[in-house]
DNA sequence: CCTAGTTCGTAAGGTAACCTTACTAAAAAA
DNA sequence: TTTTTTAGTAAGGTTACCTTACGAACTAGG
């Protein structure tokens, strides 16, 4: 009596995943120094991504706000990995791109990234793999949808 | 050239829809009021599934450092969500137990899980989602060992 | 029994990932 | 040309954690 239903169970475990994902990664990147918070990396995993956009576009696509993205951009910058470019067909844009300096530490990211990945997948039978990440990124889409409806008040 | 391998990129979403989980359950935590944090109602629901242990085994099934924990009950205890009776067995030692005024927050959070549940399996198929619920458990396995074993310094 | 080491909870203080609000400068619309 | 929108940002807040340092109580070893 009064018990919420079973499933809530499955939704917590699933919250759980998410601190424990959210763990690894970054246990994982400090691991490979790089001397960036796993924000920062994120970032830095964008604008490899998305190079030569707009600070907005950028925000945009990795579901932060504009000011959360600033923050991270200028410690990037101080550290000369990326620079903020004056779009030349508008003077208020700033377009992010990655400088030389980057590219030890994407891979070093790369590498952390690998290391979550085989950790999650490692008691996943290979012939699963595949039909995991699909429902994955369904999952990902359907909440994605929710949060950006909660955007446009 | 340079490039991280392809896979990165899967990994990376993974970590994306950790954000977007943890989120999501923010989110539907604060529609229904509860006026609890996402890490609050986190432990009331672990107390409830473990009623009556002590701070310390809430703590390691949580995967958090017991003074985390110790904010997260302070705050329910205030709230007269929770109580702290000292184990008979050990004066130094605290159980945790519910007070009958947590029911009707505990049916808020299941709510909240609920709809979190509903959104991301939303697009999934649902002879999938049984398939999905399983590998997402052992994934949770998996990125757990590598906790642990991180712990035990 | 008594001392030495463990364990339980906790106070103090720190870091990182975000967010909101308020503003300026520039562009676009009216 | 005035008004409205948009791009970035400074300031400041909240939440989820963690580490370090301790005192009080249990457990062993002699």
């Amino acid at each position: 009596m009064g018990l919420p239903e079973p499933n809530v169970g499955v939704t917590m475990l699933v919250v759980d995943l998410a601190r424990l994902l959210r763990r690894n990664f970054e246990a994982e990147l400090s691991k490979v120094d790089t001397g960036l918070t796993a924000g920062e990396a994120r970032t830095l995993f964008y604008v490899w991504r998305l190079p030569g956009q707009r600070q907005a576009v950028l925000a945009d696509a990795m579901y932060v706000e504009p000011m959360t993205l600033v923050g991270y951009l200028d410690t990037l910058e101080k550290a000369g990995l990326i620079k903020r470019c004056t779009d030349p067909s508008d003077r208020r844009a700033k377009l992010v791109e990655l400088t030389p300096k980057a590219q030890p530490l994407l891979e070093n990211i790369g590498t952390a990234l690998h290391a979550v990945r085989s950790r999650a997948l490692e008691n996943i039978p290979p012939d699963k793999r595949q039909v995991l990440e699909m429902l994955l990124q369904t999952m990902k889409d359907g909440l994605l949808e929710e949060v950006s409806k909660g955007k446009q008040k």
